[in-house]
DNA sequence: TCAAAAAACTGATATAGAACATATTTCTCA
DNA sequence: TGAGAAATATGTTCTATATCAGTTTTTTGA
């Protein structure tokens, strides 16, 4: 038996009782803290690159990743950003297809590989894994269809609106002037997720700025007033 | 036991070995056919209604049906275009929320509905099924992504080209001009699955027919120069 | 079978937002 | 700590495509 760092246990994981094993017992957990190694990764690095072939299962520890798929021309556009307590790379797993993303980390992030036999085992054997995978899976396939409704039927201003408040419901901090975003975007990432130019974007940024709905401490952004935020995002003219 | 006609049956369903529910074994199936009931609707007709509570899971014998999100201006996003042996409304199901789509039928259809309660139970007992239920959602999740990052990298001409081609995959037809797509959708709804206007659509299709690329029978579109239009979708320049 | 409605098509005009250019601020690490 | 590189910001131009308006064709059902 292989001898894991207490720090590295599943049961000492920071996103513990999130992700798809928060159902498991204690002595399931040792088990898969035995198949599982802990990586960290740096700002800029990536985890798994578009095109490359799967061979488990990754689960995020703690940190931000973006998940992003490139075009023929180079162009980028960031799927979604995954979080402690997600899991990655998945989908490729079950379709058995080589990468359609790549996932980079956002800043420096902790996160568990588990080996690709082991993972499919549990999910056999684990009723309570499986159906958190499914549930997990309906949650994100959600959140795409939402994401392809408002690139279609919302302007950038809306969808810059939406982004923000879908970014404070998973990053949202209490701060005294409202509520802090606690992740590190560029403009240039941000403007990926809502399918628009940086330029474009920035303008809407310094908009909200002056109608007094978004405050700037250095680079994050603080909502100072989500309500007229969301009338914006509802797309309520 | 209640009687259930021979054509009903799961053992007779023309999509049967296509869908979730394909490693079951006759006694699974014939237990299946117990849970369920079978119904027919016509073209326009709807299946369930965004903002509604769901209470089964929806699996189509035959026919096409489309998948829609509206908006609050209540203008329609096509999502996705299921076809026999897709399931639909799994989503909902488990993550128990509201239907976030609206299901309509394109053409007559046949339709089974299984409660809620026993797909869960199959799910939790038959590992095949949650695995199936687990490729397909992954399936449908990296559609849901292409099409996202299409509708942003790509301009109008070149996601119609990537539209005719993905209809192409799923319900092409082999006839003497080329490959005929045997799906009935107006331009209006071809127009709102890759995001543009229906004037902007048309004009398009007009330039294909133009080049040689396509022709039209009646109303349906014939592929004569699929290797042209792949050239097209994938925006070689 | 024919009239009304719906869908398909064509042309003209308007505009949101991309693309380009350039200035300024903020990071980064030597 | 300071120089070079990113990132941010702002002004200007340009274009893809939405929108409006009108005609022709197809479908529908009475």
């Amino acid at each position: 038996m292989r001898k894991i760092k207490e720090a590295d246990k599943c049961q000492s994981c920071p996103s513990r009782g999130k992700g798809i094993f928060c159902e498991l017992e204690n002595n399931d957990l040792d088990d898969l803290s035995q198949h599982k190694v802990t990586n960290t990764y740096k700002k800029g690095q990536t985890l798994f690159v578009q095109g490359n072939h799967p061979f488990g299962l990754y689960c995020i520890n703690s940190g931000n990743i973006k998940v992003t798929k490139t075009g023929a021309d180079g162009k980028e556009t960031i799927v979604r950003v995954a979080q402690g307590g997600d899991v990655l790379g998945h989908r490729s797993l079950f379709t058995n297809d080589f990468y359609t993303a790549t996932a980079t980390a956002l800043e420096d992030t902790k996160v568990c590989f588990i080996d690709k036999k082991y993972i499919l085992k549990l999910i056999e054997d684990k009723p309570s894994v499986s159906l958190h995978v499914i549930n997990k899976l309906s949650r994100d396939m959600g959140a795409a269809e939402n994401k392809l409704t408002s690139l279609h039927q919302k302007n950038v201003r809306e969808r810059l609106a939406e982004l923000l408040l879908l970014l404070e419901q998973t990053h949202g901090e209490d701060v005294e002037e409202g509520r802090k975003l606690n992740i590190k975007l560029t403009r240039e990432e941000m403007a990926t997720m809502i399918g628009t130019a940086n330029e474009t974007l920035i303008r809407f940024i310094s908009e909200f700025k002056d109608e007094g709905l978004i405050e700037q401490k250095g680079k994050t952004i603080i909502l100072t007033n989500k309500e007229k935020l969301a009338g914006w995002a509802n797309s309520a003219y």
